[in-house]
DNA sequence: AAAAAAC
């Protein structure tokens, strides 16, 4: 099967051989011709299906007739996070450059005017975050009487954001008769009712990824004290004696953690960017800009760049804090490991976090190795004392995440003294000198990856769920007493840091 | 236990 078997246009058939891809992905190959044949469209797919390619290529042969007219969009696709949308343009741009297309991106954090003159205008295709999307409506800047084909992407997620009400919204100023393509990972009842009213004899198109890690990605739990410092401690140490480090997404549960993580890393000297929700677009932008380009190698995230960005070849992923839901930690470690490439994730796992690793452990249906060295609980042997685990089940509901929550606070915890905001405590948080260290197996970061055996060639596609291979488990360091760490470097002495980790000179504000 | 999204 080859792209010019689905229907496609010769402008985007050139288009898409210009990139060099020529097998569709199963989305795309199902999808492609229901799009072409105008019917409505239900998929069921993950990110990193080549869902996106699977409406753009089609939409874009569709758009080759006919013209836009000013205030009405032609098309338009929903997106629940900025860097979705702002991605979906970079898909149009790339396979629509052949073509006079007006591709718009309504987004909020970025100035209303200019997006309000390119309406004016007239676009074919309106990418949109519904926020902003009904800010333009309510302003009378946008008809949405125009819209012959409209996308709703990541519709399970929008529904765990709360967007439904907003997206209800939009249907109803969309002419009837337009052509819907519906995306969603999973089928939540209430996701299920809502294509109930908005597709009309839809074509199911089914491709899910099993709810699991790609077999390509080493997964580990290393045991951590609960307290934050601790952690940071931790990472720090964890980063330093990665095997293979090429670029790394430290992942976060709340943004405030995010911003403290990011800051004392950057303290300590390693080049890392930020990016949670309530940075302004700007530097949102820039930082995932910067990661990908490979100008900066570390990224501290919240759950906004769990799913569905394109970032390619992350040879790691770090869990700061365990995810409390197990979907997210398949999302986070989904970063890495991508296209049969190998790949780390390593979870920094507190006591408290043992209930969430069960579950997690449940669903991806392996145990997660501990990894060895001081913080393991049996780290003589490299046994694994609790695998391998019971683990069959494999339900993917997300039974009761169905409303979004709000207001909640941050609660403090009090029965100790709070740390200093921001890291004052260097002089007693510690990490392990370089030359107290036994300079493990740290190879520089830069080497080529030492071969590893084909794992993924036989592997079925669904449901690979042996357990995890110890023998891949990374080290972390070896047995060394406690108190030898309390010696660390100063926060200004980054020699011991594999020089791409550094912090250039002239370093680029993050946060 | 959170994050995400409009001004």
């Amino acid at each position: 099967m080859s792209f010019s078997d689905l229907g496609l246009s010769e402008k985007v058939l050139a288009a898409v051989a210009a990139t060099g891809y020529t097998t569709p992905t199963p989305i795309q190959e199902q999808a492609i011709p229901h799009v072409l044949a105008r019917k409505d469209v239900l998929g069921i797919a993950q990110t990193g299906t080549g869902k996106t390619a699977a409406f753009v290529l089609p939409m874009l042969t569709i758009l080759e007739k006919g013209r836009a007219r000013a205030r009405m969009p032609r098309t338009l696709i929903l997106e629940p996070t900025r860097e979705l949308a702002a991605q979906v343009k970079e898909n149009f741009d790339r396979y629509g450059a052949g073509q006079k297309l007006n591709v718009a991106l309504l987004i909020g954090g970025v100035s209303f005017g200019d997006q309000d003159a390119k309406l004016t205008r007239g676009v074919d295709v309106l990418i949109a975050t519904p926020g902003r999307l009904l800010d333009h409506t309510e302003r009378g800047g946008l008809l949405l009487t125009g819209v012959e084909l409209l996308v709703i992407d990541e519709a399970d997620r929008m529904l765990d954001m709360g967007f439904i009400p907003d997206i209800e919204r939009v249907c109803k100023l969309v002419p009837f008769t337009r052509q819907t393509l519906f995306f969603t990972a999973t089928m939540p009842p209430e996701i299920r009712r809502i294509t109930e009213t908005f597709l009309h004899n839809p074509q199911k198109v089914e491709v899910s990824k099993p709810a699991t890690t790609a077999v390509t990605v080493t997964q580990c739990q290393v045991p951590a004290g609960r307290e934050a410092h601790e952690k940071r401690e931790l990472l720090r140490r964890l980063l330093r004696e990665a095997k293979d480090l090429q670029n790394a997404i430290i992942f976060c549960n709340r943004k405030r953690e995010v911003a403290i993580v990011h800051k004392s890393l950057q303290k300590h000297g390693f080049s890392v960017g930020a990016l949670h929700g309530d940075m302004d677009q700007s530097a949102r932008t820039a930082a995932l800009e910067q990661f990908r380009k490979g100008e900066l190698p570390l990224l501290v995230a919240s759950d906004v760049a769990a799913r569905g960005l394109d970032i390619p070849e992350v040879s790691h992923v770090f869990n700061f804090d365990v995810p409390h839901h197990p979907d997210d930690y398949v999302h986070r470690v989904g970063r890495t490991g991508r296209a049969g490439r190998t790949g780390t994730a390593i979870s920094l796992v507190t006591p408290l976090d043992q209930k969430s690793m069960v579950a997690i452990e449940k669903l991806i249906g392996q145990s997660i190795p501990r990894a060895e060295g001081d913080y393991a609980v049996s780290a003589d042997t490299g046994e694994h004392s609790d695998r391998p685990r019971e683990s069959r089940g494999r339900e993917r509901s997300r039974g009761g995440r169905g409303k979004p929550q709000r207001g909640g606070r941050d609660r403090e915890r009090s029965h100790e003294p709070r740390e200093p905001r921001g890291e004052a405590r260097h002089a007693s948080e510690t990490t392990p000198s370089a030359e107290a260290r036994p300079a493990p197996e740290a190879r520089p970061a830069r080497e080529p990856r030492p071969p590893r055996e084909a794992r993924q060639s036989s592997e079925p596609r669904h449901g690979a769920r042996q357990p995890a291979n110890p023998s891949h488990v990374p080290s972390i360091g070896r047995p060394e007493p406690r108190r030898q760490r309390e010696a660390d470097s100063e926060p200004g002495d980054h020699s011991h840091l594999p020089a791409f980790l550094l912090r250039p000179v002239r370093s680029p504000a993050g946060a």
